[in-house]
DNA sequence: TATTAATCGGAATTTTTACTCTGATATGTC
DNA sequence: GACATATCAGAGTAAAAATTCCGATTAATA
């Protein structure tokens, strides 16, 4: 089975993309975004925690806390979220695993890859979130 | 921790090239790919006997036994080992994680990665082995 | 025929990832 | 102040992936 990224930074990315969706500075509990989302409420509760530490969200605990964009949402990147949970790694190993993979020593695929893997990057890296907000918002609704 | 495949896959993939690269119908032992390519044994062993079920590989029991490509190289593409082991989920899944992400609804960022994802699709489906053995060489050599 | 060197099949182990539980603390509202 | 509803921290559990082990079988060769 293959991933591109861990479930813990899929949910990360999908919960941030959630907070960015509603309006501004509002604050969604763990519960709300698993409703919405469908994924683990404990799970998604933890990853966000993690974020908060990473300084991109921000929490507010009691009565009607919840977590919220510690950023405005032009100043925050998919590649944000994913440099925060599983690094990049992805983007600086060999597709087929081979070790030392570089332009001094290429595997099969090295150049087609690192063509495909700065595309990748720049697709999580160029856009902001306020772009994103309108497919996100529609996104969202089509889960529920 | 992000991945694109599975360690078993990208050592099928390596053991499979490595195989590609030997005089052809030339036998190599669990040991000697081993060896080559810095990967555990045992490990790489157990891949190859699933791949001789999937037939892309062929064994010899025995002394001076070992694997062998069961196809000639002009007739296997890197996209038959992902496909046996990891399977193709990659190609058809949110890289976001998100559910039911189509072209009916889509996820912020699924029309880049679905030609994205299709160019990768290509790189492994589109040359048989033959086509890398120079760079395959290379790379192994590299290694040791 | 004994020895040596291989794969084979299946189980066992280790490590990592995914996910849950619990008890503590904070905060808004009646 | 009591209560309900949050996060928080850290431990605990479950499941999956990675890797190893073992005993059986097979085949070449001395």
């Amino acid at each position: 089975m293959s991933i591109i990224f861990s479930k813990k930074c899929e949910y990360g990315l999908q919960a941030v993309l959630y907070l960015s969706s509603i309006t501004e500075s509002a604050v969604a509990s763990a519960d709300e975004i698993s409703g919405k989302l469908r994924i683990p409420k404990e799970f998604v509760s933890k990853i966000l925690q993690e974020l908060t530490e990473s300084g991109m969200v921000n929490s507010k605990k009691g009565k009607n806390g919840g977590f919220f964009l510690d950023k405005p949402v032009n100043q925050i990147k998919l590649m944000d979220i994913v440099q925060a949970i599983d690094g990049d790694s992805i983007f600086r190993t060999c597709v087929l695993g081979f070790p030392n993979c570089s332009n001094e020593a290429p595997c099969p695929v090295h150049e087609t890859w690192s063509k495909l893997s700065k595309e990748t990057f720049d697709m999580l890296n160029q856009e902001t979130l306020d772009q994103f907000i309108l497919k996100t918002k529609k996104k969202i609704q089509s889960i529920s």
